[in-house]
DNA sequence: TGTTAGCACTCAATGTGGTTGATTGCTAAC
DNA sequence: GTTAGCAATCAACCACATTGAGTGCTAACA
């Protein structure tokens, strides 16, 4: 069967009355929904069509028509208009200047989650790309050091370790040295085997105390210490606005992904190798069980080179797909522009 | 009236079953309780007076009883009988070394929040009184300073400064001695006016940058800027394991207190000056709107001297006010234990 | 051939009335 | 002061009827 024109202009007056009041839509409603002007039994025989199609279905058999996930994949991918909005909280957001990217991101969430009115979470960016500026190891007591690394925008890291024989404060003077004129300027990624040989041998009876710091480093940069990248969420409680998602089973299993962040992460995971610059999971193809009934809309951002991290947004399934991938979209390309001028 | 012996018997006997129930209690539940020999008759005769005097009340005419927030009250004030219960799980947490106050905080949040079935939420603690061990200011380039503190505790704080006049190494290397040297030791409360004056003497050219690093160490240290006391919370899906807080408008409220956190920072405010250790806020004496349904227990820890902070415990009236109380006042004696050995 | 009006049919949602059972308050007897 | 007994109350439950939104089908129409 092909799906022509009116085809598709009924299914798409089907999700966006759907998308409104979330309720079933009857042969009725579209025929009075102006684009169209058939009667009511010519919808219902084009539904029934549609219905074949896997693209609707009646919950039960004197209802109306809601959108399969099949549905919503469609009109994501084809009958979507986009509208770029004006995003006048984000523009005012981004004109005031900030310093910490930690706490620009938990603004984002926040930002985002008010705006779209559905749940948002940010993953911390990895900065495996990122020079570090400065290391700077002090000495607290005989088997303490602290490390501090600054990378570029001006991300802090810092670690206390511990070492099985006592350093002097010489000794921290010249890992100090050492460490600094061998890893200035270095991502970790290009911190390599032979470089870490390298400064093994340098450091002579040091070698322990190196092996250590640099583990403390990388495990700084990665941020994949027991902490994973950290995660930044906000509007969890927003899902409480739809009745689909707001049943105890439902809301229960999706605060709690919220809560424990363990999930999150694979959502972060399984997004952040993606091609496309958005992605949208519907339903069932979303990769955290508890959100089977959601949709998810992620973006990967870019601050400046290699900072890469993840943002989602998680909604019903007759989520406002235009608003959230346009908000998206005008974000990235802010973000873009911003980190562009600053350098 | 007069509540004597047998009344309070029968009290305790209602709340009891009602902690475990959830269900309104009937005059023949209790009398088949065990404790009491007497006819569900006599029961409700007594019930009777107890309902006069405000201590339970009925839902509807037919129905069982259930305690009012006064009879809580009275329960926890008089009638509760604390057994200190062997809490193998954080004993065994507590076996296992741990380096960073923050990442304890976290896990014992989880572990709370898992042990009791309620929601637990800490505040980290503010460092007042704690002394610094360690300043370290290193030069990013001729505008930003990285500024580290370390305090007792291995508590470390980092910032990153911009200043307006151009700063050398050798600025850096002479107030990095000036700075440790007049503050090594010290808490922030022995910061006075005073020192400040002479450090900004011996500054000479660099007063300006003493001040703003000043202002940096402060903030680290209150912990104060606009993150406010960081909060962790676990378990705030537990809720929806007692009915009668996961109706939605309650669920809702209850989670979006945890998830935006302010709302916590004011009870930990109201708690933390309290004389007593634990403190039990019942329905409407929660300092928090959307709380009003639950119970809140509080205590206040501190490891080590100065480093004070706030335990919370939010769940349904119905609590199991014994097993909570006495879960916290063994936490606290075991932390007061641990930090007292490792001095 | 595609469109439409009309009609019988379906079924969730809502309402109604009766039944059940837990529980009470009261009274009279112990 | 305690208890047994009893009528009264009322939420919860169930069965049943009603309603109304919506469908599919068919026959008539353009």
């Amino acid at each position: 069967m092909y799906l022509d024109s009116r085809k598709m202009k009924i299914l798409k007056a089907i999700i966006r009355t759907y998308l409104e009041t979330g309720e079933p839509v009857g042969s009725r409603t579209i025929s009075r929904y102006g684009e169209l002007n058939v009667s009511s039994a010519t919808i219902r025989n084009e539904m029934a069509d549609l219905e074949e199609m896997g693209l609707i279905i009646q919950p039960h058999t004197s209802a109306g028509r809601i959108p399969t996930d099949q549905g919503y994949r469609l009109y994501v991918d084809e009958l979507m208009d986009e509208k770029v909005r004006e995003m006048s909280s984000l523009q005012h957001f981004f004109n005031t200047k900030m310093d910490h990217v930690e706490s620009m991101l938990k603004d984002m969430a926040r930002l985002l989650a008010r705006d779209t009115n559905y749940a948002a979470m940010i993953s911390a960016p990895r900065y495996l790309e990122n020079e570090i500026r400065l290391i700077q190891l002090s000495r607290l007591d005989a088997y303490h050091i602290v490390t501090v690394v600054v990378m570029e925008g001006n991300v802090v890291r810092n670690h206390v370790i511990t070492v099985e024989s006592p350093v002097t404060e010489a000794d921290i003077l010249r890992l100090n040295i050492l460490l600094n004129s061998a890893l200035d300027g270095k991502t970790l990624d290009e911190i390599s085997l032979s470089l870490i040989r390298s400064l093994k041998e340098q450091a002579g009876d040091n070698r322990e105390v190196v092996m250590s710091i640099l583990e403390a480093i990388s495990e700084s940069i990665t941020n994949s210490r027991e902490e994973k990248p950290e995660i930044y969420t906000s509007g969890a409680t927003n899902i409480f606005k739809y009745p689909e998602l707001s049943d105890n089973t439902n809301a229960s299993g999706i605060i709690s992904a919220f809560e424990e962040k363990d999930q999150l992460i694979s959502l972060v995971n399984e997004s952040k190798d993606k091609d496309h610059e958005i992605q949208v999971y519907i339903g069932k193809e979303a990769p955290i069980r508890s959100m089977q009934d959601c949709s998810i809309v992620t973006a990967n951002y870019e601050l400046g080179k290699g900072m890469r991290g993840t943002i989602g947004i998680i909604g019903p399934k007759r989520m406002d797909y235009e608003h959230v991938v346009s908000t998206l979209k005008t974000l990235m390309s802010e973000l873009d522009r911003i980190y562009h001028d600053e350098e």
